[in-house]
DNA sequence: CGCGAATGCAA
DNA sequence: TATTGCATTCGCG
């Protein structure tokens, strides 16, 4: 057991403790929660998981060969020295010398962010698109090449800490290295999976929720038309689409739907027309006509939103289905920006709390099951709405079958929990 | 060396 | 003017 897991733990609380937590409803999300997953935490913890470091190695190199020549090019068109890694040089360099207007600011100044440089694209893309490729691949080759070789331990394996206590809507965080962000959604960054292995005579099985945090939503809000979707066992972003834009599903469009998906998680945010209208690089009011839409189409997600904001006020908390508490003194901030972040915060509390929580009963559970059958199998790490487990080739069929059992019953919401599983020798090769 | 700011990775 | 995290880097005191 690691240092600081024991003055961490909640576990074995004073009867006065409990009284009052007892007072408050707060008892069972203590003893049937926090308490039994502060022993899977230091069991996942303990066990960790294999690295392959020659691909690790093999990795750093590449990087380190693409940094150096993109360092050289953008020298080149700018004709002398400075930091690339330096948003002060770069502002200079982009605002002042060459005199770009971005549209996005910092606190301090204007931004040179991804988001602000890919509108500046094609105004001078000599300079911009390598900077862009420099910024991936040096962010790939600092914090992921030569991080994590850094957090390898002597067995081979990386010993991540999970904490229990820290993120604010119940969810955990990992640290040292955190393995909640490990690169996915671009090619290049893919490739870090492909160093997280098993032992021989082992496969590791990756479950994840598919769209609990909607579920959730659907659940909590008590939206007929949510619910319907996800008991029809639809695609839940082609569906709402249909909704928004008025379309029969046969005649929504990817850009449709990808519109779609953006409304549905930024809904959990609290985000407003202007956010929209900045992600979809579109006006505000277009952005407000699709908001509107989708409120009209699940009009209980809107008298969520508000009531959920309403009662937190009220009560100065907000409170998950299963009983945890999140105060929110943002709420009656003398500031009106404070009080709006506060706001969102409340809106998303239940939402992300509520999934956290039904994750969390799901890990206990399944730890306690695999033990309890004698399994060899163990649980390595979950990342919020997955969880990855060693298992020996002999229990694979049969722990694939528990993971997913024990993961859909966790909680019984008015819609189903869908799971959905994957195995393979490395993370990269169990895509589920 | 510690800290805040900027940036970017994930769910 | 979209939530929750953590790591890296710069630049200041």
């Amino acid at each position: 057991m690691r240092a600081g897991r024991e003055a961490l733990a909640i576990t074995f609380l004073a009867p006065a403790v409990l009284a009052a937590l007892e007072a408050q409803g707060m008892a069972k999300l203590y003893l049937e929660i926090e308490n039994p997953l502060v022993r899977v935490l230091a069991r996942m913890e303990e066990v960790g998981i294999t690295i392959d470091r020659s691909e690790l190695e093999g990795l750093h190199e590449r990087l380190t060969t693409e940094t150096r020549r993109l360092t050289d090019v953008l020298r080149e068109v700018v004709g002398r020295d400075f930091n690339l890694n330096s948003p002060i040089q770069l502002r200079q360099i982009l605002y002042e010398e060459r005199g770009l207007s971005p549209t996005k600011k910092t606190k301090t100044g204007l931004s040179t962010d991804a988001a602000t440089l890919e509108k500046l694209r094609y105004e001078w893309p000599e300079f911009i698109e390598p900077l862009l490729q420099y910024r991936e691949v040096e962010k790939l080759r600092s914090t992921y090449a030569e991080g994590l070789l850094a957090e390898v331990a002597p067995d081979g394996r990386i010993h991540a800490t999970f904490n229990q206590t820290v993120a604010r809507t119940g969810r955990l965080s990992s640290d040292q290295p955190n393995l909640h962000n490990i690169p996915v959604r671009s090619d290049e960054g893919r490739q870090f999976r492909k160093a997280f292995i098993t032992p021989p005579g082992h496969v590791l099985l990756v479950a994840d929720y598919n769209q609990i945090e909607l579920r959730c939503i659907a659940h909590l809000a008590e939206d007929p038309g949510l619910v319907a979707a996800f008991t029809a066992g639809e695609d839940i972003h082609t569906a709402t689409a249909a909704r928004i834009f008025s379309v029969p599903e046969e005649q929504v469009t990817i850009g449709m739907r990808s519109t779609a998906k953006m409304v549905s998680y930024g809904l959990a945010y609290g985000m407003e027309a202007y956010g929209l209208g900045q992600r979809l690089n579109i006006p505000t009011e277009d952005a407000a006509v699709i908001l509107n839409a989708y409120f009209t189409a699940f009009p209980n997600v809107r008298d969520y939103m508000d009531g959920t904001v309403k009662e937190a006020r009220t009560r100065g908390y907000t409170e998950t289905l299963f009983g945890r508490r999140r105060p929110i003194p943002e709420l009656s901030n003398a500031n009106y920006r404070v009080r709006q972040a506060g706001e969102r915060q409340a809106m998303n509390a239940g939402i992300q709390g509520l999934a956290a929580d039904i994750f969390k009963v799901a890990l206990v559970r399944l730890d306690q099951a695999l033990e309890a059958a004698g399994y060899a199998s163990r649980i390595i790490l979950q990342v919020h709405d997955e969880v990855l487990v060693e298992v020996p080739e002999a229990e694979r069929e049969a722990v694939g079958k528990l993971t997913v059992d024990t993961m859909r019953h966790a909680a019984e919401l008015r819609v189903p929990l869908e799971v959905n599983t994957a195995f393979g020798r490395t993370w990269a090769d169990a895509k589920t």
